[in-house]
DNA sequence: TAGACATATGAATGTTCGTTCAAACGTAAT
DNA sequence: ATTACGTTTGAACGAACATTCATATGTCTA
């Protein structure tokens, strides 16, 4: 595929632009990546701020983590989840810029 | 969903970021914005770019068209699809930055 | 060490989604 | 009108994926 590409980027680059923006296609991950914004938090807290199941937060939490998006801590019982990407929130704020701005055109 | 939100978007605006990454998130529809970031082009000329079927660019079109991320006007038989959304290419180039990045750390 | 609590794991299920194939539609030229 | 070309459409197939359930692992406390 894209075997002449005349894309900025290099066609394994593609594959890998394609994937973060996979991560943070899922409502649920985006939904964490925002609470985990704002704080730390354990498993527990973020399924129960999303009403959610714990291993729901738990699987999507480990997909999070390999792709480098969170990382984690053990406090006694609990696990600390956290940002380990701080880059990929310039990103998120300015998609939700356009979508704030797209909000105002249909109100038009 | 998220009843407790604490970020700082709704939660139905999470659902709209979202299906925006979705859109993205896609190798074949995130090589066609990159390719009609430097010219608009006609579904053939795409799909003999990326060495695919021109059915299955057409489909992936649709969608990023219904997105409202690509425009189309007819020329002949051809159909011309050009950017309808230059905003998200601010965010395209940011993220090929953030990847350029981590890729110089995986040197290390 | 036994029990309770928090999290992780793996199989199973239902759904979403990208591609292919065949056929239809639209346009231009002969 | 018929043919050729470019594009669209819809059904079908298979792969990817998010969630659930049951179970396992790890940690603290009594």
């Amino acid at each position: 595929m894209n075997s002449l590409s005349t894309s900025p980027l290099k066609n394994e680059s593609i594959q890998e632009v394609s994937k973060i923006f996979k991560m943070v296609s899922d409502p649920t991950r985006l939904s964490i990546l925002f609470l985990l914004q704002k704080e730390e938090l354990s498993v527990g807290a973020i399924a129960h701020s999303l009403s959610m199941e714990q291993s729901a937060i738990s699987h999507q939490l480990k997909t999070l983590k390999t792709s480098r998006l969170v990382k984690s801590k053990r406090a006694g019982k609990n696990m600390i989840y956290s940002l380990d990407d701080l880059h990929i929130f310039s990103i998120l704020e300015q998609v939700s810029t356009h979508i704030e701005e797209q909000e105002k055109e249909k109100e038009k």
